[in-house]
This record gives structure tokens, sequence and C-alpha cells, in this order.
RNA sequence: CGGGGUGUGGCGCAGUUUGGUAGCGCACUUGGUUUGGGACCAAGGGGUCGCAGGUUCAAAUCCUGUCGCCCCGACCA
């Protein structure tokens, strides 16, 4: 097994290749929109903050989709369906989140050429139509928990938009449960917002933070709500997903009521979760590099690219070759694909695949068919081995993806961690923020004015309040000095 | 919603200052030669210059309005 070409194999000569995208270091925002659009993950579309998901971006959703709804049926949920039409009404009756919602829904006024005695709303979020249900659904304690899921799209009217980061529309899965008490609940919501992180950590190699929000940055009617956040490879924050516990606002609301086993009458607990297609953006910023996406194997639409260099004088007996291993790795269920279009070169593919984070390449040519052997290179860290073309090529083959997948997560926990800084001095904290970015553990009054001042002067918010650090001494208050209540880490975000 | 930028074949741009027959590179089509890190030659096709008004003999170019996209800020998955 020889190794021709390891170690740092993106020379500064190669990056000229990829001319069709923008260098990180030259302008990052631009780097991630040439991404998902050269990748053909996304396409704007003629509607305003709208985009076209595009097949490839589409099969990487239903990878990632499939992957997280295993894990959502494996903790006792069921998948619904619930309408995209929310009467006003409905939307109108919890207060705090109609105000948190209502600048960003939008209206539907008329059907064909009549106008609507009440107006709808398209879903921005799905609580409000959902406990109307389970007003209906709901009379006994033996009716509880009720533990649904779906996954849908909604739209929110966004005045700044970004291909799957911020969109006037977007995919998500929206869990909303209901249970006899607040214990339940809260179980619940931890529950879930471990299942996120596990999901995230595990198939997305994304690491993340967990804990709850402040009071300032939680959803519009929770009681409480928790989220993982992850750190972008430009050293701003991106919020991966939220659970809250809704309390009984929802149910005092909607009258969601149950008789329990002592004969009284009680609102249930509530909980809602949701992951979006902003995952999506996670993994190109967390991941990407200047040649474009790097993939995690686990949901890659293509695990496998393979690339037959096919000269004419060689060109039947490379291709039959190449199509036995593609039909053996098949037939082992790697997702592999093969490259044989005669009209691009070698070198073209190998840039055009890299640039859509396909982890590993499988090249093919007369060489190896003299050698025996065949080319694997790695998207992750660009090494290249010969293996032989024998039996056993697909467990090595899974073994590499499973190897990818694990360095990939290893690679951004170290980033996370080496820029992820403590501080209890201001004018330091200001510093990091605005020259090096990241997180900054520093300690927090629990005051929403501390907060908003933060937050004023440097752009900074608190993405959570971490369960890790929460048996620490959390010293003073960044701002305000007095004794803090809670370790917090800040980050600018998206 | 404020400040800035930008809109010309699919993509990237020139042309706008000083109005006068719309151009370049890439991509695309056809034929041929090629194939281990974005191959080459030849011949082709494709644009009412974002949109709507206006000025003018004449508008990509000047004027007014409007829309989209991008960046920076205030709000959000």
């Amino acid at each position: 097994m020889a190794i021709y070409k390891g170690g740092t194999p993106m020379a500064k000569k190669d990056k000229e290749f990829v001319k069709e995208i923008t260098p990180q270091s030259q302008d990052y925002s631009q780097w991630y929109l040439d991404v998902v659009q050269k990748a053909q993950l996304m396409d704007y579309a003629p509607v305003k903050g709208c985009m076209v998901i595009r097949p490839y971006g589409y099969t990487l959703w239903e990878n990632m989709k499939q992957r997280l709804d295993a894990r959502i049926k494996a903790t006792g949920h069921v998948n619904a369906y619930f309408p995209l039409f929310i009467p006003e009404s409905l939307l109108q009756k919890e207060a705090e989140h109609v105000e948190g919602f209502a600048p960003e829904v939008a209206w539907v006024t008329h059907g064909g050429n009549e106008k609507l005695t009440e107006r709808l709303v398209v879903r921005p979020t799905s609580e409000t139509i959902i406990c109307e249900m389970y007003s209906r659904w709901i009379q006994s304690y033996r009716d509880l928990p009720v533990l649904i899921n779906q996954w849908c799209n909604v739209v929110r009217w966004e005045k700044v938009t970004r291909p799957f980061l911020r969109t006037s529309e977007f995919l998500w899965q929206e869990g909303h449960t209901a249970h006899c008490n607040e214990e339940e609940a809260e179980e619940e919501t931890l529950k879930m917002l471990e299942v996120y992180r596990d999901y995230v950590e595990n198939d997305l190699a994304v690491p993340v933070v967990t804990g709850r929000k402040t009071e300032r940055e939680k959803f519009a009617g929770a009681l409480r709500t928790y989220s993982i956040e992850a750190l972008m490879s430009d050293g701003k924050a991106l919020q991966a997903g939220t659970s809250h516990n809704l309390g009984t606002h929802f149910a005092e609301v909607f009258d969601i009521q149950y008789l329990d086993r002592d004969g009284e009458l009680k609102y249930v607990w509530q909980t809602s979760w949701g992951t979006s297609t902003r995952l999506i953006g996670a993994l190109i910023m967390v991941h990407g590099d200047d040649r474009g996406m790097v993939l995690p194997p686990r949901v890659a639409p293509v695990q496998v690219i393979m690339v037959p260099i096919a000269p004419q004088k060689d060109r039947e007996e490379v291709l039959s070759k190449a199509g036995a291993i593609l039909q053996e790795l098949k037939d082992a269920g790697i997702r592999v694909d093969m490259d044989d279009r005669p009209e691009y070169s070698p070198g073209w593919k190998f840039n055009e695949w890299e640039m859509k984070g396909v982890p590993l390449r499988l090249e093919l040519g007369p060489r190896d068919l003299k050698a025996g052997t065949v080319v694997l290179a790695r998207r992750d860290n660009g090494e290249k081995e010969a293996v032989p073309a024998a039996d056993g090529l697909a467990e090595r083959i899974k073994q590499l993806l499973e190897e990818i997948q694990d360095n990939m997560y290893k690679k951004a926990k170290k980033f996370m961690d080496e820029n992820t800084r403590r501080t209890d001095d201001y004018e330091e904290f200001k510093t990091i923020i605005a020259e090096k970015r990241g997180f900054v553990i520093a300690g927090w009054c629990g005051e929403d004015d501390c907060e908003q001042k933060i937050k004023e002067e440097t752009k900074a918010t608190i993405r959570n309040i971490p369960f890790h650090l929460q048996d620490e001494n959390p010293g003073k208050c960044l701002r305000c000095r007095n004794e803090a209540k809670h370790l917090v880490y800040f980050a600018r975000a998206y």
C-alpha cells in the first residue's frame, strides 16, 4: 500500500484551479454563496428570499432527514401532517407568540377572486394549529403523552435572506408534544435536545454546545428554550437546533385540559423542538474549504465517486473493470457513482467532485490495471493511497469512510476548542470578539440590561448558558462586575 | 427598514464619462485529436443591455420611477 501523495496536498499552485470559488480569506460571505451555487445545492428562485433546492442539495437533505427521522421515531414519536394555512384568530391567541411572529408572517387574503372572511397566515411555525387540534384530542391522562413530529415547509417573511441560513421559505421538522406535568415536559425537552446533539455531532460531524437560552433569546411563547450552538469556520456562531418547554402557556389559551387520575381538570405541559435546512449551511461553513464543500460520509449524497482514467487504447478494459467495482461497491451498500463522461478530463472531474464535497474518490486507470490496484483520494485531508483492487475493497472503503467521518468531527472539534476563549475582562472580551471572534465564555449577572448593552457594544450575543459549566463558580459579570449567575457562551452569530 | 454596491448571451466581465450597427473570456453545439489535477484545433448557435416611462433623428449610454441580488447595520431557524 503506497502513499504517493500525502502531507499537504492542497499545494499553493493547486489553488488556482478552483477559479470558480472566491477564497475564504478574501471574502467569506462570497465564498459561501459561490459554494452553494457552484456545487448545485440551490439556485435563486424568482420570488425574493426563496430558493430552489436542487437535486444534489435535496438528496443531502433527504439523507439528513432520514437519519434524524430515525432518531425521532426511536424516541417514541410519530409523524403527522398539519395544514399550511392557519386562521388569523388562532395565531392571535397566545400574546407573546403573535408578537414574536406577526412581523414576519405571510397572509392569504383571497380565495380565487373572493375576499376571505378571515385572513389566513401561512404557517411560520405550527404551535397554534397543532394546539387547536390537541384541545380536541386530549381529554384524559390516558391520552398523554402526545408525541408528534412533522416534516414540512414554513414561511417567514425575512428582510435579509441568505441561502439555507435564512430564507423566506424553509424546510424543517417540528416536534410538538403534550405531557401531564412539568417534570415530563422538561424531560422531553432535554431528551430532544440530546437527540439533536447526538445527531448533529455524529451524523453531521459538527460539534455543538448545549445549553439554555436567555429570556431575551428564547422562543416567542416558551417557558424555557434550549439550543445547540455550532461554530462556523469564520468564527461566527450558528444556532443549529432548539428545544422548547412551552409550559402551560398554549394549553391555557387553547384550552387543552385533561382529567387526571385524581379527578381534577388540568392543563397539559407542552414542548416543541425543531431543526431546519439551516443545518446544510452549518455543514458547509464548518467543513468547507477553498476548494468547496466537504461532506461527512454519513449524509453525503455520493460517498464515493469513481473516476476512470480511460485513454482510447485502454478504454474498454478500464471501463469493464470499473463497472465491476462499481457494482461490487453498490452491493456493499455504499453510495457510489461513476463519472465516465468522456468529454471531461480526469483533472476536471477531480476538481468538480471535490467542489461538491464527495468524501472519497476512486481512480482507476491503466497503471492500476497493471498493478492490480485502485487509487483512493480523501477529500477531508487530501491523502491519496493505492490499494489492492481485490476482495475486501468495499470493506476498506467503508472503514475509510468511517475514518473520514471521525476525522472531520475531530478537526471541527479542535477548531471549536481552539476558538473558545475565556475571560472576565470586558476590554479583552471586546478585542477577542472584534479580532478573533469565536466563542467567549464569561460570567453574566443574569440581567437583561447587561445582555443588551453587551450586544450593542460588541455585536456579540449570549448563545446559551451551557450545561457543562453550570457547576463552576461563575465569578463576576463581564460588564457590570456584580456577582455572576452563570457562565455563558458569547459570540457573534448568524 | 436605513447606508453602500450592482444589474449587458448560461457564468464572469468590457462598453456608459463624451448617445451613433452590442463585444471579450468561459460555458454550449458539431467534427476531429485527446485522458493519472480544470486538454487542443476548426467551424457554429445564442443577448428587445433588470423592468416601465421620458428626452432625442438616434439610448446599454442621459433623466425619472420601479424591481432583484450582494455587502454593512436594526429584527429572526
